[in-house]
DNA sequence: GGGTAATATGTAATACTATAACATGTCAAG
DNA sequence: CTTGACATGTTATAGTATTACATATTACCC
């Protein structure tokens, strides 16, 4: 696999094909290579749990609880106790390489790592698969709402529950 | 303590004074009796426990565990168990007289019943205290993101943490 | 290289959150 | 006053997350 920019991969850059079935092998080794340079450049450490961690979630590409990611770092000779994932998680998601869905109490790689960004979740109850919708619109609007109470804004969290288009097809 | 409506409480109606101190026994007062028209109107049972959840929670003026709540009921003679809690917590969601605040785990007593609202929280870090904030032109950016991918909404939680007025005074 | 501080991992124990399943009780309609 | 629907009580268990402490690894400075 040669390497691309990730604005390349249709499957992951586009919104309108956020659901659509496409080959992500190429989002997920873009994905942990832009992440070890990103981590570097930081000056932390992509240790092998943390990278396997995250390799779990591109590969599943979906959101997976902390428990299955656990289980799987376990089968590879990681340790087998809660704290493993979860520290390896709570890491990837203050670097925004991984994102917490909170109506889920699951974890997913970050689709867009590098851009800054708040996302919006966008959560099939048909199918379960998660797509990060633009959400500048959606957080200057909060922003301006929150402004009204003199309400500062560290951190959002955005999430909407409904059917991806090809569920609504399906049904 | 007179009947009134809804909006004359200065401290619940107006969004800025959702974070300043405010005598706010009437809007548990009202609350409740709007909760339980509501309720009537349609067909359903304000039942003790119910009632008293919602109380709690109206009570507490921030959001509250499951198990705060449950500890609560029980003190007062009703069951013990887990489920006396959820049932009527998820009733009380269901019905839109309480929110879960999923960034929480926790549930706070809607502000502004019988309008419909999926609103937007501001949840403060310094206090814990929570506040809706008007979530119209939030909730249609978000519509409009989610349109992009064909994607269609049927609930949604936005939740933003941050600092209210007070803790950014007292800091 | 060896010592040291900072960081990361492993593990045990526990706390917290939530649901399933079933028995019992209550209420309204006919 | 019986029936059916709904609500509550209770037991048991499942699922999610954190604290605390021991060990190991890494980076850095001397």
């Amino acid at each position: 696999m040669t390497p691309h920019a990730h604005h390349d991969c249709p499957g992951c850059a586009v919104p309108d094909l956020a659901f659509a079935a496409h080959d992500h092998a190429h989002c997920t080794s873009d994905a942990l290579a832009r992440a070890d340079a990103m981590i570097a450049d930081r000056g932390l450490r992509m240790t092998p749990v943390r990278r396997r961690t995250l390799e779990i979630l591109l590969e599943a590409h979906r959101a997976l609880g902390a428990y299955d990611v656990l289980t799987r770092l376990a089968a590879e000779g990681y340790g087998n106790q809660p704290p493993v994932a979860y520290r390896a998680l709570d890491f990837l998601e203050e670097q925004g390489l991984a994102h917490r869905i909170r109506s889920l109490n699951a974890f997913a790689a970050c689709m867009h790592p590098g851009e800054s960004h708040a996302p919006a979740f966008l959560i099939c109850s048909g199918c379960n698969i998660i797509a990060e919708a633009p959400a500048a619109p959606v957080l200057a609007a909060l922003q301006t709402a929150a402004a009204h109470s003199g309400f500062v804004i560290a951190r959002s969290n955005i999430e909407a529950l409904g059917l991806c288009p090809a569920c609504i097809g399906a049904a």
